[in-house]
RNA sequence: GCCCCCGUAGCUCAGUGGAUAGAGCGCAGGCCUCCGAAGCCUGAAGCAACGGUUCGAGUCCGUUCGGGGGUACCA
């Protein structure tokens, strides 16, 4: 596992506050090294004096120069300074600095992989859409979230599992098939056939009914109810949605490893086992015909159903027996998943569920907020049973994928999202993605124009990379290491877009002030090197969001 | 009513309890005889309000006010 330079930096500090204050540790305070706001104060820093100050009942500033006093610099560690109230401020050798620069170059691909997470079997679970209908950008935000956080995980060595749950029975799936029935019927002539109550009304409907009636025959459902007609449609009509599902997803750069279906769930007679282990658990009750879950026992406002008094079980009481199955008999040993804003309910009992089978800790959940969508500025509600929505095929062939993921993948889950269409359109060339790509295609530039006068730069001395900006970049490049272990643990996936433009706006600024390819070969070869490891990095951060990193644009 | 998420620059959003709160767009002005101007430089502009915890709060806790979502024998 590569050691970071924060690790580098904490190996030094620790010696050195052990042997300054033995029991320092018994206050319950932690060694936490962070990067400083402002890099004039150093390279790292530590605030552990001022958090030590009561436990060790000496003013903070003592106690960050006895710790200063002990660090052995070295080889990593040129300088400990102390800055008032109570920091203890690192800084780096530049030497040491370059040389990272071979560690990067040398890992390439493997820069920033790690095996914190290796050994664990984790199962991500995100779009899981409705297979009622067509993909929106809607539910399309939980796509790269879900992606990405699956890419760092792996990346941190987790063995991780891309699933996707479909949601092919139950009443949704009922009115869906009746819908579908009076489409099939109106294109055989029918009229005055009534959508039935919170049913699907949007036009693609009409247009998968079509399809169905020339993949089956005119004849299919002659003599049948609605009903029956609707129960013989809707499987049909679920894979064709599902496979639609499959390749906008696919397009959209998003894969999965594998699908559970509802139906099959239901087949295999694991929810009565499920049901069976609940009852064993004492958290059932029998009441008024149905099985009820005891959510408010547990600390719920009400009971959940389970089972219907029709004897047919509920989403919910599925869904327990879903994840019941992944973490035991799936044998993962934790699971993701990646919801909407409107499961918090479902969410919440879930928690219950899981915690009444002993298996609470390995179910985690992110919500994400809804994506609102405004045409021309104006809030529209989506829904797909209104049949007010915005494909996600259509924002992808306006707006582009690169553009798309990155947009998605700006802001924080738990933020809703605004997306405006034409806004969108309008600005999808000052998207910035652009910014951060443009940066590698501007260093593969340079690669060329290298190459075209024959320069070689494998062998480049890196201690020639002394100036301010060289170091920086650099610098800039050792975070990537350190963010992707942050972000193994607190999944918050979005601070990979900041990283890449805090690289790329980096980059920017020193190309403009600084010629890389000039008569100064030894100069012109390391700084080709230094350009060589940020090139890796930015292909490293672009690679976990899903983003092309184009050698030209 | 109760539950969840969010109020940061004109707009869209970043910001592991740390030192002087950032970016993009927009706005005002400047920069291509030089590896790509999808770029660079300069400027104006902000933590909803009030309490609390802390050596230190945009960040944690409480209240108020706004916005979004949920609260079914729907999914």
């Amino acid at each position: 596992m590569m050691e970071t330079a924060r690790d580098v930096v904490a190996a030094a500090l620790r010696p050195a506050l052990d042997a300054a204050f033995p029991d320092w540790a018994a206050g319950g305070a932690v060694l936490e090294v962070e990067r400083p706001k402002d890099p004039s104060r150093g390279d790292y820093a530590t605030s552990v004096a001022l958090r030590l100050t009561r436990h060790l009942r000496r003013p903070p500033l003592e106690i960050a120069r006895a710790i200063r006093d002990n660090v052995a610099t070295g080889e990593a560690v040129a300088a400990v300074e102390v800055a008032p109230p109570g920091f203890v401020n690192v800084r780096l050798a530049p030497g040491w600095l370059a040389r990272r620069v071979e560690t990067i170059v040398r890992a390439g691909p493997a820069f920033g992989r790690s095996t914190g997470l290796a050994g664990r079997k984790v199962q991500i679970e995100y779009v899981s859409a409705n297979p009622t209908g067509p993909m929106t950008i809607a539910n399309a935000r939980g796509g790269p979230l879900g992606d990405v956080l699956a890419n760092v995980l792996a990346f941190a060595g987790a063995d991780v599992q891309r699933e996707y749950y479909v949601n092919d029975a139950g009443t949704q799936i009922e009115v869906f098939g009746k819908t579908l029935a009076v489409r099939y019927r109106e294109l055989q002539g029918a009229t005055g056939l009534e959508i039935p109550e919170g049913g699907y009304r949007a036009e693609y409907m009409i247009d998968l009914a079509r399809q169905l009636r020339d993949e089956l025959g005119p004849s299919v459902g002659d003599g049948v109810s609605l009903e029956e007609l609707g129960r013989l449609l809707a499987p049909r009509a679920i894979a064709i949605l599902v496979a639609g599902h499959q390749r906008v997803a696919e397009r959209f750069g998003i894969r999965f490893d594998h699908f559970t279906y509802e139906t099959a769930l239901m087949a295999s007679g694991y929810f009565g086992e499920t049901l069976a282990d609940l009852r064993r658990r004492g958290v059932v009750e029998d009441r008024d015909g149905a099985v009820w879950l005891k959510t408010r026992e547990l600390g719920e406002d009400i009971d959940s159903v389970l089972v219907r008094s029709t004897g047919v079980p509920t989403y919910f009481g599925v869904d327990v027996a879903y994840h019941r199955q992944a973490l035991t008999d799936r044998g993962f040993d934790q699971k993701i998943d990646i919801w909407g804003a409107n499961t918090h309910g479902h969410a919440r009992r879930m928690k219950v569920a899981m915690a009444a089978l002993e298996i609470g800790p390995k179910w985690q959940v992110i919500i994400y907020q809804f994506v609102r969508f405004l045409h021309e500025g104006v809030l529209v509600k989506m829904g797909k049973r209104t049949g007010q929505f915005l494909l996600l095929d259509d924002v992808l062939d306006a707006v582009g994928v690169d553009a798309t993921r990155f947009f998605l993948l700006q802001s924080s889950a738990d933020r809703s999202l605004d997306f405006d269409f034409e806004l969108a359109v309008q600005q999808s060339n000052e998207n910035p993605v652009y910014y951060v790509q443009y940066a590698h295609a501007r260093i593969a530039s340079v690669f060329r124009t290298a190459r075209e006068r024959g320069v070689e730069w494998s062998d480049g001395d890196l201690a020639l990379l002394d100036h301010p900006g060289e170091l920086s970049l650099i610098r800039a490049c050792l975070r990537f290491p350190e963010l992707v272990r942050e972000l193994s643990e607190t999944h918050q996936v979005h601070q990979l877009t900041g990283y890449a433009s805090e690289l790329a706006g980096l980059f920017h600024p020193w190309y403009k002030a600084n010629r890389v390819v000039t008569d100064d070969v030894p100069r012109t070869k390391a700084r080709l090197r230094l350009l060589d490891a940020f090139a890796v990095t930015l292909r490293q951060t672009l690679g976990l969001l899903g983003v092309s990193a184009p050698e030209s644009m």
